[in-house]
DNA sequence: CACTTGACCTGTCCGC
DNA sequence: TGCGGACAGGTCAAGT
């Protein structure tokens, strides 16, 4: 699911619900899913929630951090006490917790729990120390953040350089150039900017550059004000989904008019990966 | 070295 | 209704 605009969203979500909250209990139902020592985090305070491209980070008060990757299929729900029905955290769109896909519950001092639920189960949890964080090489390699102010086209450039010779909607998924653009995003910030997915970044020029960047941020931002995109499974914090692709240009809109020149959006596969573009718009 | 494919998992959807 | 295959928001490792 998640690419940058989802995580944001509950980045968001849980920073007004849980900062504060200690966490009492963890029941890990699939052990793979959690790397590293849960009592480490049993009695501490959430006191930050961070994103660093599609990584969401949870900082407690004894040192500790909780690190969530969502990967395809994770979700965070969190279930107020408020909403337990006949004693079983309950959400009108999600319904009963847990479900089948529940993989780690935490239960925080005001009873709420929180759901970590991934039907595939790529993703992960992991708890090291804060001081770590910055140690940690998936972290340490990634690309600019597209959101912050700081990130320009230049910058873009010189990282999509590297991949002279890889279709451009391929390199701006690599997370060293860009961080937090996927699948979905990448194909939307290539229709906003004009750019057939499949040109190679050797031939793209610094207007092309620059219209891409723009795409990126442009694409993130609305993503991010619907609410994220939901396909299958992205839930927000509060099991809500999100409407980004009801408003997509492309992403999802085989065989559909175009929103621009009615022609018909067509799908190819670029790295394996499901790419959607406008032939006649696109046409760089 | 740069790029593509397969693996990791579970589930759904579509064609025969 | 069943069965096989393709496909799904991500990233690694292995292979060419």
């Amino acid at each position: 699911m998640p690419e940058l605009p989802e995580v944001e969203v509950i980045k968001r979500g849980l920073d007004s619900k849980i900062i504060g909250l200690s966490i009492q209990q963890i029941d890990i139902l699939n052990p793979k899913t959690f790397q590293g020592d849960s009592k480490a985090v049993l009695g501490s305070k959430i006191i930050k929630i961070w994103r660093r491209a599609k990584v969401l980070g949870m900082d407690l008060d004894n040192g500790f951090s909780l690190l969530v990757h969502l990967k395809m299929s994770g979700q965070l729900v969190l279930v107020a006490k408020d909403r337990f029905i006949g004693g079983h955290p309950t959400l009108d769109m999600t319904g009963v917790m847990p479900n089948k896909s529940t993989r780690v519950i935490f239960e925080f001092s005001n009873e709420a729990k929180l759901f970590f639920n991934d039907q595939r189960k790529f993703g992960w949890i992991k708890v090291i120390k804060i001081l770590e964080v910055k140690n940690q090489k998936f972290l340490q390699s990634l690309g600019p953040e597209p959101l912050e102010r700081g990130f320009g086209w230049e910058a873009l450039k010189a990282n999509l350089l590297r991949h002279k010779s890889q279709p451009i909607k391929v390199a701006i998924m690599d997370q060293e150039v860009v961080a937090g653009v996927g699948n979905i995003y990448a194909s939307e910030a290539c229709f906003l900017a004009k750019i057939n997915p499949k040109t190679k970044v050797s031939a793209l020029t610094d207007a092309n550059f620059q219209s891409l960047a723009k795409g990126i941020i442009e694409s993130l931002n609305k993503s991010i004000d619907y609410g994220g995109s939901s396909k299958a499974h992205f839930v927000n914090e509060v099991g809500e989904k999100g409407y980004y692709l009801v408003f997509a240009n492309v992403y999802g809109r085989a065989g559909q008019p175009c929103l621009k020149c009615h022609t018909p959006i067509s799908k190819i596969a670029l790295a394996g990966r499901g790419t959607y573009f406008c032939p006649h718009c696109q046409n760089v």
